[in-house]
Order: structure tokens, then C-alpha cells, then sequence
DNA sequence: ACGCCCTCCTGTTGGC
DNA sequence: TGCCAACAGGAGGGCG
């Protein structure tokens, strides 16, 4: 579900509501996650403020004094920003906090692929995110970067690019997205793709995100705000999902292969 | 060392 | 209408 740009809106949702507050009560319905969420969780957490909430990768970060709680919402997990008044358990609810600004933030993943970590003290401790790759919008995310790390391996570039060791946050959807901007097919080796096509991927990986981001995201099924809201940007795909459709540049039909297990689109005129 | 596949889950969808 | 297989937006780990 959830890839950078419902990330980040999750995030700055969460953001509005708990910067600068402090947990009064947390409850851990069920530790089975990805990873099983750390039993003492609810006590370290319990009297701390929240000193800021961001966006890594993937990942909310929510520093606290002596450590950071890392979220990641797999492919269907969910937060809801309730009032205590208004709050009543969730289906799938995992864990919750209680602020001292009277929310209540609830996790929910029915499919349980999410994660919610404690990391004592550094970020960067954590192996989830010291090998991590770039921020797209970060200012060293440029073609020579990309295209040092291209020639360097002969994995198709959609794969590559889901991999998150070379740039963070671009999932399955905009994957196929991205190409299809950048004219290269997804099935292209990255040993093949040239400094000027590196630079397109570039350009486009910003782009892409950046109007996904003001869409709020991409909702095909699952994916939801905090207030239940769905993103707009399916409205906006230009090819996922639109095997057996018509190019809306050249009219050619779009294409659907299976690259690992997963599902690429592109169009076979406008993308080499 | 690298690339590919499996796996963790459960809800939804499409075909018969 | 019901059943069942296939599929879904992530990503670490293990195998060849």
C-alpha cells in the first residue's frame, strides 16, 4: 500500500497532531507484527514527549527523549488520530497512545506486515535504516549518483528501483510510474541505462512523488487517511494498472510482465 | 557477491 | 449464489 507519498502524508497528519506532546498511556493489543513489537514498549514509552515526527523512507519516525518509535505501515496497516472521546477500539488494532493533548493514535494492519519498533537512543543503529539509500528529494539524489550505482549491478531497473538501498520510498505503483515518464522500460538491465536516462529517473522520481504527495497519495483499495479520506492520485496513474488500456500518449496498449513476483505496466512504443 | 524467489498475513476479486 | 485460486501497494532472508 503505502509507498513515500502516503508515507509522508500519514505522516504529516500524525505530525499536526502529536509534536510536542506527551504520552500519557499506551496499550498493545497484540504484539504480533513483522517483527513482535518490544513487550516493554508501553512502559518506556509511557511519560515521554514527542519530540519530533518524520519521514524516513518508508518508515514514521516519532523521536522521543531517549529513542525513536519506528512505524511502518506494510502493505495495508493504518493510523487513525482520534479524540478520546470519539475513540473505541479498532478492528486489527495493534497498539495505541494516549497523548496528553487528549488524541488517541491507533495502529491497525489486518495483514500484519507492519512494523512498530523502538530503537534506544540513534537512529541509525537500527539495521532497518542504515543501509538505506537516498531521500529522493534530497539534494544528492542526482544522475551521476544514480548512474554510478546502475552500472554497477544487471538487475532490471524496476526492480532496482523498489529496492530502496539506492533511493528510498518508491514502491510497486510508482515504480511503474517513474519509467514510463523516463521512456525506459521496466525489464531494462541497469547496466544499460545511460547517465542521460539516469537523470530523467531522476527528474521523474521527484516529480512523480512530489504530485503524489499533493494529491494525497494513491488509494487503489486500502490505503486511508488518518481521518479516513482516500488520496486522489489514481485518478493521475498513467500506467499501473492499465494492462489491456490505451497509451494515453501513442494509444499503444499497456502491457503488464511479472518481475519478481510482481506486477510491472508500460507501454511498449514510448518506453525502450 | 549477486540476483531471484519465498515468506510473513488476510481481505478482495474474478472465474467457473 | 457459492466456492476457490489468484492476487494485492513491502521487504528481509535465504538459496543457488
Amino acid at each position: 500500500m503505502p509507498e513515500l507519498p502516503e508515507v509522508e502524508n500519514i505522516t504529516n497528519q500524525l505530525k499536526s497532531v502529536c509534536l510536542n506532546t506527551t504520552i500519557v498511556k499506551s496499550n498493545i493489543y497484540t504484539n504480533r507484527l513483522r517483527y513482535n513489537i518490544n513487550p516493554n514498549l508501553a512502559n518506556i514509552i509511557t511519560n515521554q514527549n514527542i519530540n519530533s515526527v518524520e519521514r524516513r523512507a518508508k518508515y514514521i519516525v516519532l523521536k522521543l527523549e531517549n529513542g525513536h518509535i519506528l512505524i511502518h505501515l506494510g502493505m495495508v496497516g493504518r493510523i487513525y488520530i482520534d479524540t478520546v472521546a470519539q475513540y473505541q477500539k479498532k478492528d486489527y488494532e495493534h497498539m495505541n497512545l494516549y497523548l496528553n493533548n487528549n488524541s488517541v493514535i491507533s495502529f491497525c494492519d489486518h495483514r500484519r506486515f507492519g512494523a512498530i519498533i523502538w530503537i534506544k537512543g540513534e537512529l541509525n543503529t537500527c539495521f532497518l535504516i542504515n543501509k538505506l539509500g537516498l531521500e529522493p528529494f534530497s539534494i544528492d539524489f542526482k544522475a551521476e549518483y544514480m548512474y554510478k550505482k546502475c552500472i554497477a549491478r544487471k538487475v532490471s531497473i524496476k526492480v532496482f528501483l523498489l529496492e530502496n538501498k539506492t533511493v528510498v520510498g518508491i514502491g510497486n505503483i510508482y515504480a511503474s510510474e517513474i519509467l514510463f515518464y523516463s521512456n525506459i522500460r521496466p525489464d531494462r538491465k541497469t547496466n544499460t541505462i545511460s547517465l542521460e536516462e539516469c537523470k530523467k529517473i531522476c527528474e521523474f522520481t521527484r516529480i512523480v512523488l512530489l504530485k503524489a504527495i499533493k494529491a494525497g497519495g494513491t488509494s487503489i483499495r486500502d490505503f486511508k487517511h488518518t481521518n479516513g479520506k482516500v488520496g486522489s492520485f489514481a485518478q493521475q496513474l498513467v500506467v499501473y494498472s492499465r494492462d489491456n488500456r490505451h497509451c494515453l500518449r501513442c494509444n499503444t496498449k499497456i502491457l503488464k510482465i511479472i518481475q519478481n513476483s510482481r506486477s510491472s505496466y508500460f507501454c511498449p512504443n514510448c518506453q525502450i
